[in-house]
DNA sequence: CTGTTAGCGCTTTCAC
DNA sequence: GTGAAAGCGCTAACAG
């Protein structure tokens, strides 16, 4: 291994000098620095990362906490995050949660030993309060979810005004009794977008009824199953509005998988937009999210507040769009 | 922040005696350990992992490079991998190369910069004399794809006779004219997919047309675009074998669009068995393979190199299957 | 503009 | 079974 003292001696330096040199810090006469670029050249010098770590006491590194990386919703938010990391210097380290709340607090040691710089989070149904600690002593950002009463600094959308348009658009197709494919009722995401439904329910004085409520996973068989579980109701709905595409999509397969037919009996609602939102048949109306840019600003942000810059606001709300595709029908 | 000298105080022994509890090693007197041991939790010490990474040298960490963490095979794959890297104490750090080989030599100089301590390689685009120069000075193993003339370990199927098998499928279906989505042909995976319809087609004394052959980019859209163009032969291709399944879809829907039928007028059959080959309408017939065992294997493989254990061999050639669903039919 | 030097926090010989 | 002490390779404060 070639040593910075390799490099120096080469060059008739000091290892100060060429620190100066390969940190592009301090000042350097410019044929000094020629003479030692030109022994870094020679000797195929390559700092080690390691020692530069341990003594800035910084990484250049993020974690990234994803629920699911096969769900390719995260895996374009995690793109976001990618791009400003390459740009600024960083490596995303990926923690999968694989959908497991144990293995998402797992993650969060990784701070503590200071493998990490900071942290973005996509996912939140670990305790509130155990985030808050945590964010209190490292740089953390929430991207997609958000924690309730904690001043985090956040990156989503409104789920609960995105959640109440994408249930008024049914609404104003004449449908009545609308079932909802829930997220789990231990996320905050989960639970606004749950209230976007409530909400839009009762502005149009519709029943707000237990049964046509399912708390499922954002996962494709829960959205499946529960499907089949709101059709075997005595007056089963005329619509479903799901809380992702995944679960969407599973719930298009089970009104199929019974004879139905997506919009023409019952009219489907999904969220988030994903890739395969458009490319299935019926395409899917969705409530499309910005998840690259999510990505970004989070990104963004956590490198502000790594370097100790003042935020001018932690709470960041970006725009979404229901995109209106074959899935919806008005009810005749 | 707490050292290791805090404790060492705290517990009235040597920095040695703390650091033997904490890694395990050495043999410390039981009561000596137990007073370490509260000393730790008392004042809730987290050792520095970059002290200790740069006294080792080694990080614990490994790299994996996707080309496209989008398509849900490799974000099996990287599951694989994962939940061994979890078992055995390692972290993932995440290089998505974007379908760009800029990109994927650029995480390259990851490992040089002793950031990792072994890589996994899920697409081998870049020189293979690179790759090779590469795994010569650092742990590197390829999955999926590999290296020819090279003897870097490598997991994967075979993906000639996996290609032949997948042709032979619809020749046995009384195909002849089968047009063929090709990888792309600077990835040794696409050459083989093509070498493997090739070898299919000259066995059953089928010719091997020019025009059947279109070379894309694994993507969904190069899928439908290049379908459109087979399409727009003279004589239309009865039956397409694409490389994979995001274009095997791009295919369908690309039919589809044209006012015919999968597999009424046109058979396809796929590669990779992604999520969505199943739920997909006609659900496609596909090669499946291993995906998350593809990784387990990789990096229980890279674990051993890094381990300098030896291998006893290092070419991994795992089973793949063809799944038979409803895109393809009988030609009559 | 450049060199000297003191650590960053940990592990690991070596000595007792 | 335990402690003292020498670094791992680099950076940054300080001195010149």
């Amino acid at each position: 291994m070639i040593r910075i003292v390799d490099v120096a001696k080469e060059a008739n330096v000091s290892t100060a000098t060429v620190s100066r040199v390969i940190s592009k810090s301090g000042t350097v006469k410019s044929d000094t620095k020629e003479r030692v670029l030109k022994a870094i050249e020679l000797l195929n010098y390559q700092p080690n990362v390691l020692a530069r770590q341990l003594r800035r006491m910084e990484t250049k590194t993020i974690l990234v906490v994803v629920p699911d990386i096969t769900n390719t919703f995260f895996s374009k938010v995690l793109r976001g995050i990618e791009s400003v990391a390459m740009e600024s210097g960083y490596q995303v380290l990926l923690g999968d949660a694989l959908n497991n709340v144990d293995r998402e607090s797992g993650y969060l040691n990784i701070l503590q030993q200071k493998k990490a710089d900071g942290m973005i989070l996509l996912t939140a149904r670990i305790d509130g309060q155990v985030v808050e600690d945590i964010a209190k002593q490292f740089p953390v950002v929430l991207a997609c979810e958000y924690t309730e009463g904690f001043e985090i600094p956040t990156v989503s959308i409104d789920n609960i005004s995105s959640a109440r348009k994408a249930t008024e658009h049914l609404i104003n197709l004449d449908h009545k009794r609308i079932g909802f494919l829930s997220g789990p009722f231990n996320s905050v995401l989960g639970r606004d977008r749950l209230k976007g439904y409530n909400q839009a329910m009762a502005q149009h004085s519709l029943p707000i009824l237990s049964t046509m409520v399912q708390e499922g996973d954002f996962s494709y068989e829960s959205g499946f199953n529960l499907t089949l579980k709101l059709l075997a109701n005595e007056v089963p709905p005329t619509a479903i509005f799901a809380a992702n595409d995944e679960m969407a999509i599973g719930a298009i397969k089970a009104i199929k998988s019974k004879g139905l037919s997506v919009p023409g009996n019952i009219s489907v609602v999904g969220f988030d937009d994903i890739k395969f939102a458009s490319i299935f048949e019926p395409s899917l109306t969705t409530v499309a999210q910005p998840s690259f840019d999510i990505g970004r600003i989070a990104m963004e942000l956590l490198i502000k507040i790594i370097s100790k810059v003042n935020l001018e606001k932690s709470q960041y709300i970006l725009d979404d769009k229901l995109v209106v595709r074959e899935s919806c029908k008005r009810l005749i």
